[in-house]
DNA sequence: CGCGTCGTTGAAGCCGCTCAATAGATGTGG
DNA sequence: CCACATCTATTGAGCGGCTTCAACGACGCG
């Protein structure tokens, strides 16, 4: 099946890639990227519903998506869904699961999706053959890391419609660096997925993208989000009334 | 000042230090290892109020606590507080920050610290040089994504009593990573800060701590939590009653 | 066409925030 | 060493935002 996807046509490559620009790739220099080119796993395909790996399946290959979207999620004991992220193209699937053997969590796409794979088991030795592949990926992580600490900010001290705010720029940001809309925002995922992740409930996200709509800041439509007011929307981001500031001594 | 630290008595090795099997080093074979200590920059020291980094600073290393506490945070336009994390000793400080030139965020001590400082100019070519040291960043990074997620969840899907339980079990956890007692837990920030850090009033965080108290689930004091019950705070770590799976297709 | 799911809207209740007061802890200077 | 000032922690009362429960319309799929 996905043989075909492999082998017919033109033969894709990194370099004339969609996403080449927002990929890994682009750091490597030419030479060695032909080596990078060989341990990649090419286009595998993925339909709604379907797993790209689940709870306790051992780690592998880091992913990278093409096209789609992937939810990431598990299940704690009293059998409530908690979701660990949103994957858009461009972005890597397993960077929270290198330090352990088995995923703690699983990652379902949210409709067809393609993806290519990088084997773990040649990740590290290719490291060290290609000094730009490593530096991209400590970075890479870093930017992962920055980005959870930033959402978790606004999960914990922000309000309904702050948080949701978050969440849209958080989209908007990510499809403009892969070259879409940062304006018209397709939303693969359901409310009640929106409300699970910024911890909401799906009446909450509801409500918010109406009141969001009523004030021309955007239009709603099932899957869609157009930005009306980009820089209403940023203020809502930036503002959060909870906690003051205290002084601390200059070192 | 410092250089007083840095010469005196018997000299202070990586492998002689009390953090060793909870750090870096570990995974370094010993030839190796004398590059990797020649690099690192030992036992600077910070007291209480004075900053690491600032706001804004550029990013020439990595930090690593030896001993005290260190907050991470920043502040949004409002002039409120956001608490990024607390770090401990063994833990990495800027792994967030090494996709960037300057700091988001700023890094003060809570109490007196020591700490070692790996520059970033160096580590590239160090990871090049030392396979493991680049295998073990990237799993160290990996563990911090994946530790980011799970408190994301926590200050995302939980109640106010679920929440100070993860954080609870985090700093246990942490505490008895690095060979301390995992039930008696010293507390280098105040209330307030656990408060905004987990999203919570520093009152929600008092009652919390007097009603697992009066619960017989912990012991309180102002500065430490002895923890009496470990598993009834395991249960309210698991327990979020907020959000029903769905089951989807299998691939 | 009927069913199930998703999205929207309304009403009621509860959790946690805010404000405020008190007690306790800490630090400072006389 | 004590008196005072300052900051932190605790406790109470009232209120607001978000959840929960429920109903209904829209949409997609068999």
């Amino acid at each position: 099946m996905s043989s075909l996807l492999n082998n017919s046509k033109s033969k894709v490559t990194c370099t004339n890639c969609a996403l080449y620009e927002s990929c890994i790739p682009k750091y490597i220099s030419r030479p060695k990227l032909e080596t990078f080119e060989n341990i990649i796993k090419r286009s595998s395909i993925l339909h709604k519903g379907d797993y790209l790996h689940h709870q306790g399946d051992p780690v592998k290959s880091i992913y990278i998506i093409r096209s789609g979207a992937i939810k990431g999620y598990m299940n704690n004991n009293n059998g409530d869904e908690q979701i660990c992220g949103f994957y858009l193209p461009g972005e890597l699937i397993g960077l929270d699961s290198l330090h352990q053997s088995n995923y703690k969590c699983a990652a379902v796409s949210l409709e067809t999706t393609t993806y290519c794979a990088l084997p773990l088991n040649k990740l590290d030795h290719l490291c060290t053959q290609i000094v730009e592949l490593q530096q991209t990926m400590m970075k890479i992580m870093s930017k992962v890391i920055s980005f959870e600490e930033k959402m978790l900010l606004a999960a914990c001290n922000k309000k309904a419609n702050e948080r949701v705010a978050t969440f849209l720029l958080s989209l908007s940001k990510r499809y403009k660096h892969i070259g879409y809309s940062s304006n018209h925002l397709y939303l693969p995922m359901s409310r009640r997925e929106i409300g699970i992740y910024l911890g909401l409930s799906s009446e909450t996200i509801s409500r918010v993208f109406m009141q969001f709509q009523n004030q021309k800041i955007i239009d709603v439509e099932p899957k869609m989000i157009t930005i009306r007011n980009m820089s209403l929307l940023k203020d809502l981001n930036h503002g959060c009334s909870k906690h003051k500031i205290i002084e601390h001594h200059v070192a």
